[in-house]
DNA sequence: TTGCTCCTCACGTCACGTGAGGTGGC
DNA sequence: TTGCTCCTCACGTCACGTGAGGTGGC
């Protein structure tokens, strides 16, 4: 097939199909003269590329599905949009107040906001692998809602940044990283948020919470104490992000200066200490 | 003030600075030295580019803005972003259904209409001036939120695309232009939907809604007659808008294709029709 | 002299768009 | 020969980021 052709089909444009070919997306064959042949394989493929691109991913990452490398990447993807566009509902608030007259220095502190749960929820990301990531950046977005006002907050949010960024990247072995992505492309972005909001109601209400689910829970700490659990990876997993997490003051630093920085979340981990107290009530009447 | 001060007070960053200035938003006095002295409303005004600039708004908006010299820029923006909002969120769904596993391929249709959706309301914006632009760019948009199935329907979205291409520019005369600007700065996005919203309305049960506003509509109607008001710029850019549309084919192309791309949009103006003659009706009997 | 601040290029980014200048096909 | 298709550079976009190489201040 030739090049116009392709477009045609595609409703692409020539700077656009050579821009893949560039970036190896497809090669098609050249022939004697110059001219580039397209197999009904690279239209399609094209096809795709086109549908990914209007939907907003990039190039890279067609790539990366094209070559069927990663299983989550539309769930990362799925998430990390949710809270863009969470985000982008923030800016059109801010946008009305400016429309109704108000000076846009009044707005700085929200814009700060934003701007913090948009770098450490990219942060996490990239700093912890996997699920790990999506679910950390989930929860703590939740907890970003407010806005920074005082002082204290300032220092506790610049505590935050720099404590990601001195943050290594996690040296997973192999196996376990394999281990990892496969169960992130596993866990839905539905499954995720079930699982953050699972985890809010328990700490609202740890009571009724463990009662009502106090089977599943004996039967999960029940697991949890097979030694089949415990060499499984999904327990090494567990083990390492514990570890990794220690060696890092997630506890000492991290989360002490999201306390500062969010009353609703230093209220969130006040009521998390109580519910590990009727956990520990409830697991040792057997 | 040095520029290091300034870095601190502001939390942009050097280079970002330089651009500014290089896009002369701002010319701080250079010294003997060559070292740049920032006044303190040269921090200022970064504070305020900076915040600007985090709602995602570009540096010649912002040029604009600071020098005070367009009436309607927020409300465009909100506008524009608005519609840019409901499309993402679409494309979140698009995304939700590729993490369910469905082939990119069979979402084509879905892709295809937020990119029709999307091109229409940018060539309103830049095709209609002022407010104009902005109602229809709402108006249409919201007729647009079927999927393009049939092959008559692609071909009327191809219509539409093509008749917006050969849209010359309106050219209005300096005084309208003026007092259109001046108009559409003082109309919020929320009147905007609100008028939108009450033509829909109208359209639904035009019974009902002139005998619930009967009394407006015969004043307006009586304004609307009186010489003062045809002498008016209002009634001078009614009359240059609805030539401008007549000139381009805008009920002889543009509404018959729509009605073809879009049963809803046919089905509304049918109710038009009858709207239409319940008014008369009303207008007919003082 | 040393360490720090400041300056001005030059080049890179991302996904193409816009030509220019030249060749091949019919 | 003519008009059309196709090719490969080269440069531009937007809002900066990342150095390199050099000077000024204390």
């Amino acid at each position: 097939m030739t090049i116009h052709e392709v477009l045609r089909e595609t409703g692409l444009t020539r700077k656009a199909v050579e821009y893949y070919i560039g970036q190896g997306l497809i090669s098609p064959d050249v022939q004697e003269n110059g001219y580039r042949r397209f197999s009904k394989q690279e239209v399609l493929r094209l096809k795709e590329i086109a549908a990914y691109r209007k939907l907003g991913i990039g190039v890279d990452q067609i790539q990366k599905i094209l070559g069927g490398e990663e299983k989550g990447i539309f769930s990362r993807l799925l998430l990390r949009q949710t809270l863009a566009s969470q985000r982008e509902k923030q800016k059109l608030e801010l946008l009305e107040s400016l429309v109704s007259g108000k000076p846009i220095l009044e707005l700085s502190a929200q814009i700060q906001l934003m701007e913090a749960q948009e770098s450490i929820a990219d942060r996490f990301f990239s700093a912890f692998p996997g699920y790990f990531g999506q679910y950390f950046a989930l929860h703590f977005a939740h907890f970003l809602q407010e806005s920074i006002e005082t002082d204290e907050q300032a220092k506790a949010y610049d505590a935050i940044v720099a404590w990601m960024d001195r943050l290594p990247e996690p040296d997973l072995p192999d196996d376990l990283k394999a281990y990892l992505d496969e169960a992130t492309g596993e866990i839905s972005p539905y499954q995720m948020k079930a699982m953050h909001e699972a985890v809010l109601a328990a700490s609202e209400d740890p009571q009724a919470y463990l009662k009502e689910h106090e089977e599943i829970i004996r039967t999960y700490a029940a697991m949890k104490d097979t030694d089949e659990y415990r060499t499984s990876p999904a327990a090494r997993l567990m083990e390492f992000m514990k570890d990794f997490q220690r060696q890092n003051g997630y506890e000492d630093v991290f989360i002490p200066a999201m306390e500062r920085l969010s009353p609703a979340y230093a209220a969130y981990r006040e009521r998390l200490r109580t519910a590990d107290k009727v956990y520990e009530r409830m697991i040792a009447t057997q």
